[in-house]
DNA sequence: TAAAACATGACAACTACTGTCATGATTAAA
DNA sequence: TTTAATCATGACAGTAGTTGTCATGTTTTA
């Protein structure tokens, strides 16, 4: 066997270990412990963090985690990578922030000069906004890891009616609009909730749990689903068209018609009214309500606070 | 020199150039052409795909596209470049989708098989939500280049009043909540506008503009640029203190006091009510504006509005 | 003090690599 | 059609690199 490919297996062996002696390796191998040394020497040359204790017990080390085997990637390739980081350029508060610095920084020292000046350029052409939030997230990483390990949750969180304790069984996190959100099972009401990761103020660990949850990808499946059908309707001018369009939750609802005006006449769930009345509000005379009441009566009685808070008299 | 790093140096030689001949690397490294052919059959054997053409004013070609050398990453780093492109998952149209999946794809198979659970895990743990948009954005890769290289553009526009032509230089693309959008300096108007992506329906590139620009980080810094001073001044409810911080927009300004509740005293642009008024109105009680006038007038104006839409004998 | 480990050097046996020469095949230009 | 420029491959001897063995040191801990 090559040399090359041999040092390539040591390599692999022995980043694996946290710990290994020159003898474990040959035996390993089946190769002499002289050779063994003279491949480590090549190692460490080759810039691999690799240090020696001395003595009975002794023995080798890796510095670095486990390693994976070295990987050519074309240049396209790496720009599509720091593309990825620039993506999470505008988050405070992110899981990997320290191997993403490290990976962009081995990436961009091996790149051409001329690939460089293509990054560099890109990064200052493209961005992904989000809103600079300054509300820290100290507790994502903690929070994540215990819903990778399928452990249940004790917390305290600050939410409307001031600072309450929950039992939780999380289902994963997500990030939106520059904040992240945990939705997870409370195991006392028995039903999905969703928290804001910044304002859950403390966790404890818990026990695991053996339960089959549903997963992050099925909850934002089912997010929308239909419990208290109810009918809307409602004709939208060419105006109304457009921005409806651009509003996730109705985009699909919304039926053009050749003078380009439109209407939606749909089932959604009750609950979701109170999410959609701002956007009707906002459109004014643009979309013309003609279902349901509910939706009419909310937007009615919003209407009459606003004026009952700013009489006339002024 | 070992072998290992004159096939290393021949390999970033190689893939520098559409096309070679053995004499070329023979005469670059002061190597016999026998051994030239024999080392490109080696890096053949390692998966490089290069191949050759036979006769006169044959040679070689490398097929992939410039590559870099080996990289050694640990596991760590590779899961924090599948962490980034897990974060633009929910985007339908992206620049750099094919080199990202093979990325992913040559970082995947050398993951051992404990760490591809892991990364497994953690995508089923953490998603970076986006409204899974059904706009298509076509022009997004070509708009980029534009812009990259500093051209100037025609571009047909579906704006509010219909389709408009404008003559624009592009300052960069941003996505922002699913959406791509373009800021670029309207060269009639002399103005920077905002462009949605998607609703560009065609581009027509022009000449080069030598012009210096604004860039797409200055932009974001300037957006806020207050030209038309106005005092906001509302009061907050402990609910509203709530929400207003989760605004982007508002968090900075809010302060809070002893007993929870807040308020808001700032100066802003005058141009900015029209956004903020939508949250205002949602708020209800639990912000009371004490000034400007003009954004009582609006919240007054629109809530006539819609009472006026749905009149209560029904 | 002895045992277990790393560290290093010398040397012969073995293996791999290299250049030279030879021969063929393929292609495009003269 | 011939010729020159290419890739492709094999043989072989000389050179260079790698390996195992043996020897000797050093450091650390039981």
């Amino acid at each position: 066997m090559s040399k090359a490919k041999r040092l390539l297996d040591i390599l692999l062996f022995v980043s694996a270990k946290k710990k290994f002696t020159a003898q474990e390796v040959a035996d390993e191998f089946n190769i002499s412990i002289r050779t063994v040394h003279r491949y480590i020497l090549d190692l460490s040359d080759m810039g691999l963090p690799i240090y020696a204790e001395q003595g009975r017990n002794g023995g080798y080390s890796v510095l670095t985690s486990r390693l994976l085997p070295p990987i050519l990637f074309t240049e396209d390739e790496a720009v599509s990578i720091f593309f990825a980081f620039q993506s999470l350029h505008y988050y405070r508060d992110l899981p990997f922030n320290t191997e993403m610095k490290s990976a962009s920084h081995k990436l961009y020292s091996s790149l051409q000069e001329e690939a460089k000046q293509k990054v560099d350029k890109l990064q200052s052409y493209i961005a992904f906004w989000n809103p600079k939030r300054a509300i820290e997230t100290p507790l994502l990483k903690a929070v994540l890891e215990v819903a990778i390990e399928n452990k249940n949750l004790h917390i305290q969180y600050e939410s409307k009616s001031g600072t309450t304790t929950k039992y939780i069984h999380p289902i994963g996190v997500y990030a939106h609009d520059g904040l992240w959100y945990m939705p997870a099972f409370d195991l006392t009401k028995q039903k999905i909730l969703l928290f804001r990761v910044d304002r859950i103020l403390s966790i404890v660990e818990s026990e695991e749990n053996k339960e089959e949850f549903i997963n992050l990808e099925e909850w934002f499946g089912n997010t929308y689903e239909i419990k208290q059908p109810i009918r809307l309707h409602v004709l939208l001018s060419r105006e109304g068209v457009r921005q409806c369009r651009s509003e996730p939750s109705l985009e699909d609802l919304v039926v053009i018609k050749e003078d380009g005006t439109g209407y939606i006449d749909s089932i959604i769930d009750k609950g979701e009214l109170n999410f959609t009345s701002p956007l009707f509000y906002r459109l004014g005379m643009h979309a013309q309500i003609v279902e349901p009441n509910e939706l009419i009566n909310i937007l009615r009685q919003q209407a009459k606070d606003i004026l009952s808070m700013y009489p006339e008299n002024e």
